[in-house]
RNA sequence: GGGCAGGUACCCAAGCGGUCAACGGGGGCAGACUGUAAAUCUGCUGCCAUCGGCUUCCAAGGUUCGAACCCUUGCCUGCCCA
């Protein structure tokens, strides 16, 4: 009776989970947890340094949302402790440290971002300055008497760049173990975090253990792609979907991604079934999946409108009917030319949408500059404009501007 | 504290006194192709400009007719020895 209760709950978290440690642990604590009617606590742990949410971080939410459904107690951590000293992961940068205000700013954007997934009832909302800014610097050293130097170097980015000759700062060594101890501060039971979190989450077990806690489970999920299909989903690397995104771009960012990727996208942010999407045709299922995930973050009226764009712009290579750019001249705008007429280049710079007049030049010379339909060859050229017409104009393969001449 | 190696465009990485706005790869952009794509092929990828010009190769000085390339100092990174 118990158990199938246990086995059903595992189902749902165990889906697309890529390694449990340990699982009969974990059935252990799901069956005390049961027993004593008590939930178990999940936690998660978010990076505040970016303000806003991506694709990428939602397989985690969905995760916390099956937890949640299984009226389990979620724990969503914002580590705005370690955010406030600033990440040093990522050697070739610097990163800024972030401000008391910046992190609770983003932290803003975080719960408004998770509450289109989780329970904002059933969601506990922490942050690890709470516990770790009064922290005295004897207490800080005897946390790190907890670990050793080697078996920090065991981590596989620390022994690599050690092997190949990189900067690693001491304080670097203090992430994982401030990362461990919140989860000695919350007594979780279940860590989630991505794969590349996994030592992480394990230090947090070997403390737990040694300040006489129960370890937590680990539970890693798969990173996602980015939309390039092959490295991970990262604001630094630009192959990101955000969950702020126009509902347009989101659309046309979803649509851009490989057939592979999609069904890697089914798999991780739907709960469709994939031997369904694979009979599909490849363009249909994209689209549904484009459709899904926009109406998750932005409603449904935005997913009529982000179909109808995508469909104009790019199927029937149309012109949307939101354009990018409206440029307004007037006469004043020509002052020494009598005929209203402007260089091509000139236009163009005026749309906001080219970042320098070089770039423009070069992108007519190569025919991607269209006005009225007609395609433009000359970066020399000049366009002349007559009073109370309206110009359209498409500026490479995914913009579109609107010049408008009034007297 | 001493010794050594290195810092080149968005990233990686050639170049080591003139022919360098700087090879090559990645990324990006554009054109062709297509089911929106992806893949592939082609071109472009500092800025301004009609020829042509202007500002770059960690920073500041210096040597030279001429420097990314040589020298000095500083800053930064890594390794080795203490």
């Amino acid at each position: 009776m118990i158990t199938s209760e246990i086995n059903q709950q595992l189902d749902l978290i165990l889906r697309g989970t890529v390694e449990v440690i340990q699982l009969d642990e974990l059935q252990v604590k799901l069956a005390e947890a049961l027993k004593a009617q008590r939930p178990l606590k999940i936690k998660a742990g978010f990076d505040p340094t970016a303000p806003d949410l991506h694709l990428g971080h939602t397989v985690l939410i969905q995760k916390l949302k099956h937890f949640q459904e299984l009226g389990h107690q979620v724990i969503f951590l914002i580590g705005d402790f370690t955010g406030m000293i600033g990440d040093p992961t990522g050697v070739s940068e610097t990163r800024v440290a972030l401000t008391k205000e910046q992190v609770l700013a983003n932290a803003k954007t975080y719960e408004q971002q998770i509450f289109k997934t989780l329970d904002p009832q059933k969601t506990h909302i922490e942050f690890n300055s709470h516990w770790m800014s009064g922290m005295r610097v004897d207490k800080m050293v005897e946390l790190c008497s907890h670990y050793s130097v080697a078996r920090m170097l065991e981590r596989d980015d620390f022994s690599k760049r050690y092997r190949e000759q990189k900067h690693i700062s001491v304080h670097e060594f203090l992430y994982p173990l401030v990362q461990g101890y919140d989860s000695v501060v919350l007594e979780a039971d279940v860590e989630l975090g991505g794969t590349d979190q996994k030592f992480n989450l394990l230090v947090g077990r070997d403390l737990q253990r040694d300040y006489g806690q129960k370890p937590q489970v680990v539970l890693t999920m798969p990173l996602l792609e980015g939309t390039d299909g092959v490295r991970k989903m990262s604001k630094s690397f630009g192959n990101y979907i955000a969950l702020e995104d126009r509902p347009a771009e989101m659309f046309g960012k979803l649509m851009s991604i490989s057939d592979d990727l999609m069904l890697r996208y089914y798999e991780l942010l739907t709960v469709v079934n994939l031997d369904e999407v694979k009979r599909q045709h490849p363009m249909e299922a994209k689209m549904a999946l484009a459709e899904q995930i926009v109406r998750q973050y932005h409603g449904d009226d935005a997913v009529e409108e982000a179909r109808t764009d995508f469909q104009q712009r790019f199927q029937k290579r149309d012109f949307p009917d939101e354009p990018d750019a409206h440029v307004t001249l007037t006469p004043t705008d020509f002052n020494n030319v009598p005929d209203f007429s402007m260089p091509v280049v000139e236009v163009l710079m005026r749309t906001g949408l080219m970042p320098s007049k070089s770039e423009a030049r070069r992108l007519v010379s190569q025919g991607g500059v269209q006005v009225d339909g007609k395609k433009l060859s000359d970066p020399n050229g000049i366009i002349t404009f007559e009073p109370g017409r309206i110009n359209s104009m498409k500026i490479g393969k995914r913009k579109f501007a609107i010049i408008e001449f009034r007297e």
